[in-house]
DNA sequence: CCGCTGTCCTGCCAGC
DNA sequence: TGCTGGCAGGACAGCG
């Protein structure tokens, strides 16, 4: 599931590989994913040379030297990788491969965009509108810049009544977090993911701005986290899944435990707004 | 405006 | 062994 820290590690990547190389081929295999692919968009990327690849939420932005800028998510299970483009022998395409572009270079190299449950997207803008674009203009702030603060967070939370781990979720308040980090910063800030956002005190939010920042800086330093689909660009596994205390981890010791598990069954599993949270009951108030 | 539910989609795994 | 049903979930539409 890629969050925040998967898509930062894809864009590092697609930078080190894509920067510099001009988009010769696009081969769209299929109408679109979540949304239909724009019809004009083989025409309004091909020519156009890689100027910068950012991160915006869980958004990639390629921009190009021709004034577009390419947006791609990768939903739940959408994979980026590149290849060395080899002439010796026709491509291979694996079955979910809906998106394929070719760049320029010595070698040449191929971006695949791979997503077997299709809720990834691809759309492009121009790069001068890029704000203002509908998929980007609601987004919240940064997780990792300035901007993110407790006092914003009081703010913004104050008087909301949905969960504390529902609104982190949401990318209108904070953009990147998704719900493996959601869990991971809530146990470490000692927060109850029930509680309701709008109860959180400021000491508490002080504490969860600082366990987000330090759950997503350490998963970007493993690569990312690949409990699914995930991978990197080179199509190898991020690292971070091995140094979860709660997600996906029910029923287990949550980390320094001292609780008796007999009475507390370990970590908890409960379902809050269609998907799972992972907490200790004991630790997290 | 707010919060909740349904929807999209396929791979995987438990259970029979 | 092979089938089936449930689950995984990011983001948005639509509802009350």
């Amino acid at each position: 599931m890629p969050e925040l820290p998967e898509v930062e590690t894809v864009c590092i990547g697609l930078a080190q590989a894509l920067i510099g190389r001009g988009i010769i081929g696009v081969e769209v295999r299929r109408k679109g994913l979540r949304v239909p692919f724009p019809v004009d968009l083989t025409q309004r990327i091909t020519g156009g040379v890689v100027t910068a690849i950012h991160r915006r939420a869980k958004y990639i932005l390629i921009a190009l030297d021709n004034g577009q800028t390419i947006i791609l998510h990768l939903g739940m299970s959408g994979r980026l990788t590149t290849e060395v483009m080899c002439d010796s022998q026709p491509l291979q395409y694996g079955k979910h491969d809906h998106l394929i572009v070719q760049f320029t270079g010595s070698p040449a190299l191929l971006l695949r965009f791979n997503d077997p449950r299709r809720f990834g997207l691809c759309e492009v803008t121009s790069t001068s509108n890029l704000d203002q674009h509908k998929l980007l203009k609601p987004l919240g702030i940064e997780p990792l810049s300035d901007e993110f603060t407790a006092e914003y967070l009081h703010k913004i939370l104050k008087g909301k009544g949905t969960s504390i781990k529902l609104a982190l979720l949401d990318q209108h308040i904070v953009a990147g977090i998704g719900n493996i980090y959601a869990c991971e910063a809530l146990f470490y800030a000692g927060i109850s993911p029930l509680r309701h956002a709008g109860d959180c005190t400021y000491i508490m939010l002080e504490r969860l701005v600082t366990t987000i920042r330090q759950v997503l800086l350490a998963a970007i330093a493993a690569g990312g986290s690949s409990m699914r689909d995930y991978v990197r660009v080179d199509g190898s596994a991020g690292a971070f899944q091995d140094q979860v205390a709660v997600y996906d981890q029910a029923g287990k010791p949550c980390p320094s435990c001292t609780c008796d598990l007999a009475k507390t069954e370990g970590i908890q599993r409960v379902v809050q707004g269609g998907r799972s949270t992972f907490w200790c009951k004991i630790k997290q108030v």
